[in-house]
DNA sequence: GAGAACTTAATTTTT
DNA sequence: TTAAGTTCTC
């Protein structure tokens, strides 16, 4: 756990390229011209060299588009004479954003760190701890990731007495996240609502950001939300940073979002008609964009292809740049990537090509299991590092669910296969850490009733749901925030004097840890006073639950980063050197650094060289974007793993998981893997599973197959009235124990009873909440209906799967 | 108020 | 299968 921050430091094996004069990139260098054109193909050239007006860069996988955006910046700099200062570069995590501030600094030395290089994420944080007072929260708000905001949402449901049943957390904050990605606040949800239903998200929207308000607190899509809503409401403030930021470029744009691409335009847009013409007004910024249509995987949160699509229609004049030429993979490679994603409709053309050879033709297996799926992986990869052509390190494995990293963990283990997971229960979502967290967080920001009402109680100290009740009621009554009612808690009524003495323990624990924050210790030093005096550690040590043993591990894994955070120089990437008044980085910091943390953030940096081998990665193909690896395996090749289930029976959805295939297999750059499970078990019961659409899409003469399913023994073979159809949810359950089993179990719920519907029914979907029948297909096992649920649009569902109850 | 025993729901992807 | 949430019991 020692790269959960993104420590500055070259990973990308090629970056070595970038850094021709090792150790000489800290002083102030003045690279030549040719310098930064070296090595680059003529259109990389035309994209660094581009002045002017808007650019867009549609750079194929591993078309060099790091290097173009590093080379840029520097040309930026040293030829063009812009300020470090005046660049805004948006990069899609933070170790991205570390990366490419580290390759520019080698490029043109020690002035490249004043730049914000940063994610969407970060650079609205940071312009929002400056100007956010403008909109009466306090520049210390909170931010609330995922789990914060249900807790939220789950007390707002509750105090509008909704049915959990029909209303949960999870599909009203969906929807909340929706309309926040399109900009409409809650007043104009309220406004546009169609139906009881959104009425109700939206009520529930309303008072979900009143309560985020008291909290003094903004979750992760208020960030991009509000900083657009400032930039729109205060014009000085708009014109203060446009003045600023006379560079802007984003990174992986097929990616963005509606109100990041609004964050882009009040930033960079012409905007005739809004200044008289006069002096004062602002040239509009340089903007330069990359990405690639192709490469589009995050649609689901909100992400919006149309933004790199309509570049040209939305920026004027704009210039595009095509990048066809891949660096990475053999051809072998290329050409399968091609094969695939060529069967998404209307997309631009784009023929990836590499003069890197033909390399080895792709290997196929077909497993009995999961369990044979994951020793054959562990098998080739011992195969491979005892024959010295790739060292642990090397080799990554990829996956479409973090539930199925599992069996290789297993497989790895046994055989001692040195790995690492990246993502999956990650360690910020721990309970101990969220709860040391929530501690810290609290100090910082009383009023963040989220994490404050989360450890009341923990470690156990006797405040419990009464005493909270009584105090909550206080709080309401008195239009107290729940910090300050919880401090005249001996004015609530009804309230036991045995919590009331609890209570006045942990207010004088919390006041004493509050003054040690205000006097600006260390983040390190406080959270060791925290864990110390709230006796949590003592409750963990003293237990005998082996699982506690690791707990404390974490909690000590917490310290060491809140330590080296404290010890990091002040000119750290969350601090703007230009600011004269910033204060030394605190508590705060931490917290905030602390929250925008992502999966590929904890990516293990590779060795160079010496006797570290490194460690095989697993990983998600969500979070594999943006790597490369000299050996890839893509597992799990089955209909209704990959592409998912829930994907099948919708043609947007399946293109999507065709794009996720396609940044899969363009992640290796000399040998592929592609394999797959016969019988794999999915919540219990084992499910037999079609092979995966995207492997009948590659070229049948470039895959060599190691094992298919004509190998397998004609028992474990399905023996079926039908064989399984390549239809809209071809999945199907294997006769057998197994599959009684799994009936039972189904019928003993009462909930997987397949409904039978009517077009014009109402009914319940878990995550999509009320819709109604439009049409039906097919019968029994395979009926799908298609059901329009309103703003989630109409959704074609196998109904012996999909989680709709009649109504 | 706390812990045990039970039920139930969920399994897509994440800044 | 597992985790999280709810109810029950002391």
């Amino acid at each position: 756990m020692s790269a959960l921050f993104p420590i500055p430091q070259a990973v990308d094996p090629t970056s070595s390229q970038d850094t021709p004069h090792p150790g000489q990139g800290r002083g102030r260098r003045t690279p030549s011209p040719e310098e930064l054109l070296d090595g680059l193909n003529e259109p990389q050239r035309a994209a660094v060299v581009h002045a002017g007006s808007p650019l867009l860069v549609v750079a194929g996988a591993g078309s060099g588009k790091t290097r173009v955006l590093t080379r840029r910046i520097a040309w930026l700099i040293s030829e063009r004479k812009a300020h470090p200062g005046s660049i805004l570069a948006i990069t899609f995590t933070n170790k991205a954003a570390a990366e490419m501030r580290e390759r520019v600094e080698d490029l043109v030395g020690r002035r490249a760190r004043i730049m914000w290089v940063s994610t969407f994420h970060s650079a609205c944080v940071r312009i929002l701890r400056k100007e956010i007072d403008k909109f009466g929260y306090k520049s210390s708000f909170s931010i609330y990731d995922a789990a914060d905001s249900k807790r939220l949402m789950t007390l707002v449901l509750r105090d509008l007495d909704l049915d959990p049943k029909r209303y949960q957390p999870r599909a009203v904050l969906n929807w909340v996240s929706t309309q926040k990605n399109e900009l409409v606040d809650e007043e104009k949800a309220t406004a546009n609502a169609k139906n009881h239903l959104e009425e109700t998200y939206a009520e529930a929207y309303t008072i979900y950001q009143r309560r985020l308000r008291e909290a003094n607190a903004l979750d992760f899509d208020d960030l991009i939300m509000t900083t657009v809503h400032l930039l729109q409401a205060f014009p000085e403030v708009r014109e203060t940073y446009r003045r600023r930021f006379r560079h802007v470029l984003v990174d992986e744009y097929q990616d963005t979002n509606h109100a990041q691409y609004a964050l882009v335009r009040e930033l960079c847009a012409d905007e005739p008609g809004a200044e008289t013409g006069g002096a004062d007004r602002v040239e509009p910024s340089e903007l330069m964009v990359v990405g690639d249509a192709d490469q589009s995987i995050y649609a689901f949160r909100g992400a919006n292809i149309r933004n790199i699509l309509q570049f040209e229609e939305d920026f004027p004049n704009a210039r595009s740049i095509l990048l066809e030429q891949n660096y990475r993979s053999t051809q072998t490679i290329l050409n399968a990537a091609n094969s695939v994603i060529s069967r998404n409709k209307g997309r631009k053309p784009k023929n990836l090509w590499s003069d890197a050879g033909d390399g080895d033709k792709i290997t196929g297996y077909v497993a009995d299991d999961e369990h044979d799926e994951a020793r054959f992986v562990s098998e080739e990869i011992d195969k491979l590092t005892d024959a010295a052509k790739a060292k642990p390190g090397d080799v990554a494995v990829f996956y479409r669910t973090n539930a199925q990293s599992r069996v290789f963990e297993e497989v790895f283990i046994r055989v001692g296969m040195p790995y690492k997971v990246v993502g999956g229960v990650r360690f910020y979502e721990r309970k101990e850490v969220r709860d040391a967290l929530a501690y810290l967080r609290m100090l910082v920001n009383p009023a963040d009733e989220i994490s404050l009402r989360r450890i009341l109680n923990v470690p156990k100290r006797g405040i419990g749901d009464r005493a909270e009740a009584c105090v909550e009621a206080l709080a309401q009554r008195e239009r107290l925030t729940f910090w300050d009612a919880l401090r005249r808690a001996e004015e609530a009524p009804g309230i036991a004097s045995r919590s009331l003495n609890s209570i006045r323990a942990f207010v004088d624990m919390v006041d004493e840890l509050q003054s040690m924050v205000d006097a600006g210790e260390r983040a390190d030093v406080v959270l060791e006073q925290v864990l110390a005096r709230s006796g949590y550690l003592k409750e963990l040590e003293d237990s005998d639950d082996p699982q506690d043993e690791t707990r404390v591990e974490n909690l000590a894994e917490l310290v060491a980063v809140a330590r080296e955070f404290a010890d990091e120089p002040v000119s750290g990437p969350s601090v703007d050197p230009a600011d004269t008044d910033a204060p030394p980085p605190g508590l705060g910091d931490f917290l905030e650094r602390v929250a925008l943390v992502a999966d590929s953030d904890q990516i293990p940096d590779q060795p160079e060289g010496g006797d570290d081998n490194g460690v095989v990665t697993l990983m998600t193909l969500h979070t594999a974007k943006g790597l490369e690896f000299p050996v890839v395996f893509l597992t799990g090749l089955e209909d209704g793993v990959f592409p998912h289930m829930r994907s099948l029976g919708d043609q947007t959805e399946l293109e999507e998981e065709r794009r996720l295939a396609y940044v899969g297999l363009t992640r290796a750059r000399e040998r592929l893997y592609v394999s797959r499970a016969v019988v794999r078990s999915a919540w219990g019961a084992p499910a037999h599973n079609p092979a995966s659409r995207f492997v009948d899409e590659l070229p049948v003469d470039l895959v060599d197959w190691r094992r298919t399913e004509a190998a397998q023994t004609s028992w474990n073979r399905p023996v079926m009235p039908s064989l399984p159809q390549r239809n809209a949810g071809g999945v199907t359950r294997r006769f057998g124990t197994a599959a009684i089993r799994a009936d039972s179990a189904a019928k003993a719920k009462g909930t997987r009873e397949i409904p039978s519907l009517d077009p014009g029914d109402r009914v319940l979907h878990d995550s999509f909440g009320m819709g109604t029948v439009v049409s039906l297909d097919g019968a029994g096992d395979n009926a799908v209906a298609s059901i329009d649920f309103g703003s989630e649009g109409v959704k074609r569902l196998l109904l012996r799967y999909a989680p709709v109850e009649k109504l």
